[in-house]
RNA sequence: GCCCCUAUAGUUUAAUGGAUAAAACGAGAGGCUUCUAUCCUUUUGAUGUGGGUUCGAUUCCUACUAGGGGCGCCA
């Protein structure tokens, strides 16, 4: 494979380099820009020339001599550029001997081993658990699960988890709203001992015909506006808040019953789009832990308390960042306290290495303090903790700039609705082109509406915020997932018409001719997912597959596989290894292939 | 006021110190009696502004401009 050859490459490169008297070099083959400058380039001879004091061209040139000389076997000629770059072409026998290698790997094509023996743990998607996931969650839940494919396929152990906090008073909102406004009966009274006892006389998101989740966003939308309006709700919902704190048995009924439809509804969407938690947190198990963490920080002198009681941390001088309040001045635990307590029982019972957080940039000033306290308490090394700040999801306002969505203004839009709306138009595209052939319409309409929403939230980078347009952002044609798995399926039907014609040995040709880009583009496919691993961010993939499709389907374009020559086996070969590739890639973005289309 | 992030073609993005800045959408032209035209070929067009570091800067530093986010008892 090229990753061999590679690394012979590196290998000479690095002992030439010590030999004339370069300190600790760093090697570093990267893909050529163009065909024109072979398959690798290496950019040593203009990075030390100042450190051996010598003209870059020249280092380049006896580098490239010396490494013709050694023949390094699929190599067939180094080549001195200026103004130093030092260019690799590999042999045409090499080329298709990885092509035919990825054959051979199959479905671990691509992973790698830089990750093993590590420890991951990706916190991932924070669904609210009073409210349905809308576009950001899901962009959220797509980006923490590429990463934990990503760790998985680089060797790591990887655990992904999931927080809901789920207490205060945006829950009991839920619960004001459930019983005041979900009632069979609208005389019925709006407590909870009456509710404990007749709980049939509630409705059920079933009785309405409505997913749990979007059931109790109503509860919550009703809540809010009487929350606002009516000073009494907002007593009785404050009350519930210290009722449940004071472990009232109804009131935790309750709690445990509204949670519930949430817990379930969001469930329904993290399974749809294939999202996955290895363990979930809850807040109300651990939040007070938080403040053994903050006495131990009090004693050691890291915090400090401030006159009116509340405890505050000492980050500005040793940190340069802002203090926060680490507990209230009533003593109660905020979102902080409990994320001290939760970080240090997740390093604990994952052995983590590393964390990672995938969380929303507004959270950055946060996390950030969240890290530096941690380390104060000895809880970990900062170095070890990564926040990835996704982007935001936005729509696009009158004049085409970016704006945030908001749940008070009803522009947010669900994860579901998005998918189902990708899922119409693609349903449509089957009505038009009249393949009713294809039995199964409704699911096939699923995978692929997946497919694009899924390609199109990771396709670029995920710190970039996204101004959302339903029709042009989860576009099916062009640069779009539909358009990858649009290239899987001919390859597939290639494969399938061909039979048991593709079984036979490939016999590789003497010299290329129409596929050599398509052999040269299937020599970065591992390179793409190293990068993702290297940035945590799995853009490069996406990135390196809409390449190979625009590879392969102008080869398609240009030659005829199925032609009875000599060099059918070969040619099938390579639309084996283009499929594998993008099934591999694929499955790192979360994407089922399809077989048709 | 202070801190953080972002700025590439008309639009959405790619390239994180390298060579001629790469795609898609849009607009124009062409291509299916041939393995699925949701495709292919081709034309068009871009690094916010001013300095600096470097052999080399979209990339690093700096000032500015514009947009977004945040800044001790919310989550």
């Amino acid at each position: 494979m090229v990753k061999d050859i590679k690394e012979s490459i590196e290998t000479v490169v690095l002992e030439w380099l010590r030999n004339a008297g370069v300190e600790d070099p760093v090697v570093v083959l990267d893909e050529s820009s163009l065909s024109d400058f072979g398959e690798f380039s290496c950019n040593v001879a203009m990075r030390y020339a100042k450190q051996v004091k010598q003209n870059p061209f020249d280092i380049a040139t006896r580098l490239a001599s010396h490494l013709n000389e050694r023949a390094i076997a699929g190599v067939e000629k180094v080549e001195a550029v200026q103004p130093g770059f030092v260019n690799f072409y590999l042999t045409a026998e090499a080329k298709v001997q990885h092509a035919l290698g990825i054959i051979e790997l199959g479905e671990n094509f691509g992973a790698n081993t830089t990750q093993a023996g590590v420890n991951w743990v990706v916190e991932h998607s924070s669904p609210n658990p009073n409210k349905a996931m809308h576009v950001g969650h899901l962009r959220n839940s797509l980006v923490g699960m590429s990463l934990v494919r990503l760790l998985k396929a680089s060797g790591a152990k990887v655990v992904a988890d999931g927080v809901y906090n789920n207490r205060g008073i945006a829950i009991a909102k839920n619960m004001y709203g459930y019983l005041a406004h979900m009632k069979k009966n609208p005389e019925a009274p709006t407590d909870i001992g009456y509710w404990a006892e007749h709980q049939d006389e509630w409705l059920l998101p079933e009785d309405k015909n409505v997913r749990p989740d979007l059931f109790v966003t109503e509860c919550y939308v009703l809540a809010e506006k009487d929350f606002s309006n009516d000073p009494e709700v907002e007593a009785f919902t404050r009350q519930m808040v210290i009722d449940w704190e004071s472990n009232d048995k109804n009131t935790w009924l309750l709690w445990e019953r509204v949670l519930q439809f949430a817990y379930d509804g969001i469930d329904q969407t993290l399974g749809r789009i294939g999202s996955h938690w290895d363990f979930v947190w809850y807040e109300h198990e651990h939040y007070e832990d938080g403040k053994n963490y903050v006495q131990k920080g009090l004693d050691n002198n890291l915090f400090q308390q401030i006159e009116d009681g509340a405890i505050l941390t000492d980050l500005e001088d040793k940190y340069g960042l802002s203090d926060t309040v680490l507990l209230k001045n009533d003593g109660t635990a905020l979102y902080m306290t409990q994320d001290i307590a939760l970080t240090d029982l997740k390093k604990k019972k994952y052995q983590a290495d590393k964390l990672v957080w995938v969380v929303g940039p507004d959270q950055t000033l946060h996390m950030r303090q969240l890290f530096a306290v941690c380390e104060q308490l000895e809880i970990g090394d900062r170095k070890d903790f990564s926040h990835i700040a996704y982007g935001y999801v936005g729509l696009k306002d009158e004049n085409g700039s970016f704006k945030k969505m908001s749940s008070r203004a009803g522009t947010v839009l669900f994860a579901d609705e998005v998918i189902d709306e990708v899922k119409r138009s693609v349903a449509e595209r089957f009505s038009e082109s009249k393949r009713a052939d294809l039995a199964n319409e409704t699911e096939l309409a699923e995978k692929l509406a997946l497919a694009a929403v899924k390609f199109a939230f990771l396709k670029s980078d995920s710190k970039l915020d996204v101004a959302f347009d339903i029709e042009e952002s989860v576009d099916v044609q062009g640069d779009s997932g539909m358009y990858v798995m649009y290239t899987y399926v001919r390859t597939q039907s290639i494969l399938r018409k061909a039979g048991a014609a593709g079984a036979g040995l490939p016999t590789p040709p003497s010299s290329l001719g129409q596929e050599a880009d398509l052999l040269r583009t299937l020599l970065y496919f591992e390179q793409s997912v190293l990068d993702s691993v290297k940035d945590l961010s799995i853009h490069h993939v996406s990135q390196y597959l809409l390449a190979l499709c625009h590879e392969f389907n102008s080869w398609y374009a240009k030659e005829a596989i199925l032609d009875g020559s000599d060099n059918e086996s070969y040619k099938l070969a390579l639309v084996q290894a283009v499929a594998i590739t993008l099934k591999n890639g694929f499955g790192l973005i979360g994407v089922e292939t399809v077989d048709e289309m």
